[in-house]
DNA sequence: AATCTACGCGCCCTCTGCTGGTGCCAG
DNA sequence: ACTGGCACCAGCAGAGGGCGCGTAGATT
């Protein structure tokens, strides 16, 4: 609803509601209200814009266009204040945008999921995932992308000489993108309330990265040592077979001639040389010693 | 009525950061 | 051969900057 003191005011806005539009542009035959809106149209044809900034190279149709112009990019002064927080903004409609941020407010809504926005860019990007429009290619491999920074990383990751690279402060790791190193530091080098335990001793850790670098410590060891002689090895199994030859246990026997053996390949080869039938005997004999072998070895 | 000025809306852009799928590699 | 972990990667949303342009208030 218009109200207005002003008479002048409310004839000129009720001209707003009028078709009437008198002043015709002769370059597109578009037509306005009044002439000051005709004039500022051509100017848009002409590349006509009077009102110069004198610290850059830009212009503007508008004194208005010109003063905003130069608080965004050169006076820096930003009226429009948030109580809530430090914003501040050049125009009235960013501080109304950022204020969203506080409340929640989420007025744009999509018609084909619950996906709401804070504003209409937002919404119009969103869309995109619903039609499947791709609208930014590489001019190199030209894939296509959703969002022009989408491509802008894709281009400097995939097709620039000199890509940058991030070093975690904590173990020198070389990663491509600052979001994936946030990622790294937090899956590796944050603090964890629970224990993580070595799963080759008893040392526990609150630092993924330093489990992983303890663990790492345990490669190529000796880890079982025989308490009775100077008997190491990798495996327990290995430390168990050993174990008998202090003990004198010999849990295989020969079910043929009950002989008893530490280990079971020991009783395999035995049945194998004096119990099979099928078993070939030293076929090949020393010439200097006339020892037997069943296999030809060349010394 | 014309003009200047301030305001509001809309559009487009960039920067930022999180997420989940994927391929590779070591255990 | 299998599995889990990790860097790589594209998808996607949040926040904010900058400008075009129409309209209303104020002034000339």
């Amino acid at each position: 609803m218009f109200t207005s003191s002003r008479v002048s005011s409310f004839h000129r806005h009720m001209k707003t509601h009028a078709n009437e539009k008198s002043h015709l542009c002769h370059l597109c035959l578009r037509t306005f209200r009044t002439v000051t809106l005709l004039r500022n149209h051509i100017n848009i044809h002409t590349g006509t814009r009077p009102y110069k900034c004198g610290d850059c190279d830009m212009a503007f149709v508008t004194s208005g266009e010109l003063l905003r112009h130069r608080r965004y990019k050169h006076t820096h002064e930003k009226p429009f204040k948030c109580s809530m927080c430090k914003y501040a903004s050049v125009e009235a409609s960013k501080l109304k945008r950022h204020i969203r941020s506080h409340t929640g407010e989420r007025p744009f809504q999509c018609s084909l999921c619950s996906y709401a926005s804070k504003d209409t860019y937002k919404l119009k990007r969103h869309m995109r995932t619903h039609s499947g429009e791709k609208p930014y290619e590489c001019h190199v491999c030209h894939a296509r992308f959703t969002q022009s920074g989408t491509m802008k990383i894709h281009v400097l990751q995939k097709h620039s000489e000199n890509v940058p690279k991030y070093e975690c402060p904590h173990c020198a790791t070389i990663i491509a993108r600052k979001s994936d190193m946030r990622v790294h530091l937090r899956n590796l080098h944050t603090y964890k309330a629970t224990e993580m335990k070595c799963r080759h001793c008893s040392s526990v850790f609150h630092e993924r990265y330093a489990l992983i670098q303890h663990q790492k410590t345990h490669k190529n060891e000796k880890r079982f040592k025989c308490k009775h002689c100077n008997y190491a090895c990798k495996q327990e199994r290995h430390m168990t077979v050993h174990m008998r030859t202090h003990t004198g246990e010999k849990p295989f026997t020969c079910l043929s001639c009950n002989k008893r053996f530490r280990q079971k390949q020991l009783l395999s080869v035995h049945f194998k040389k004096y119990h099979d039938p099928s078993f070939i005997p030293a076929v090949f004999e020393c010439p200097k010693c006339g020892k037997g072998f069943s296999r030809w070895v060349v010394y």
